[in-house]
DNA sequence: AATATATCCTACAATTTATGTAGGAATTGC
DNA sequence: GCAATTCCTACATAAATTGTAGGATATATT
């Protein structure tokens, strides 16, 4: 039931890159440094952000990471799902596999809530609306 | 972010007890039979139960398996809390261990809301509440 | 052209978790 | 005594997690 660093690591880099929206790029050893994350394992979390159209590289010197869309159109369930999987805390009846009464039963009056509740809210919750909660003076505003 | 098998048999369990809450007690292997599960693993998985106070369990022949409470004292979340852990998809930040300014916005905008949400579901429903979801010829009521 | 800085790719490795199986001990009803 | 149970411990296998390591590739800067 835990989302793993991969999830928390990729969600903090997507983050760290929208609050850096203005430059053209930022390398990943600044912000591995910033967020305490270890640079060659932030590298593979960042390759999985690019290959889903996430973020983009720019490679060499004074290369790095940039969005690939405006903070306001990634959504953080979309991210979530790539670095996470489906989001899911018990997945989906097989066709062909047959649930028994109570399987079923409980699926429907939690499981099924579970997942549709954990969709409202991270579908619900963009880079820029997150982002937009960071007071500049590094206090936080709490009625988001 | 999956409830176990541990998870999911364990309520399983749960719910087969409430169904048979006006027998004394019900032995594992009719219970593993009729939730097609393994009697050996779900054995394991009722210690787990008894010892945390949710079913008593009495040996010997024509032993079995019954509820230790009503199953409207029975919270579908302590039993998950049990079984799977403490039902956070992320861990609380440790006392002396200082968050990034991202790591605490993140998880005051996504991750605390997500845990707040999952608690506030699986904290509403009793296993009497759950059994009263189940028609008895088979099919379901989803106005729940 | 050389160098330093970056991303990129693949492979490996250690640890933990998940998902059981197995053997047999202990208890009790008949 | 015997059969049906729960109970306890250990073991086994596989998968996921959480990285590390080595080096290839690309590019800006000098």
């Amino acid at each position: 039931m835990k989302i793993s660093t991969r999830g928390r690591y990729g969600t903090r880099l997507l983050i760290d890159l929208a609050e850096h929206v203005r430059e053209d790029h930022v390398s990943l050893a600044s912000v591995a440094e910033r967020q305490a994350i270890s640079i060659r394992y932030l590298e593979q979390v960042a390759v999985i952000l690019r290959r889903a159209g996430f973020i983009r590289s720019v490679k060499g010197a004074s290369g790095g990471y940039a969005l690939a869309k405006k903070p306001e159109d990634i959504l953080i369930g979309d991210a979530l799902r790539v670095l996470e999987g489906d989001m899911l805390v018990v997945d989906p009846p097989l066709p062909h596999v047959k649930e028994t009464k109570l399987q079923r039963c409980i699926r429907l009056t939690v499981f099924d809530r579970l997942n549709d509740r954990i969709a409202s809210i991270i579908d619900r919750k963009t880079l820029a609306s997150i982002v937009g909660t960071i007071d500049p003076d590094e206090s936080y505003m709490y009625f988001i």
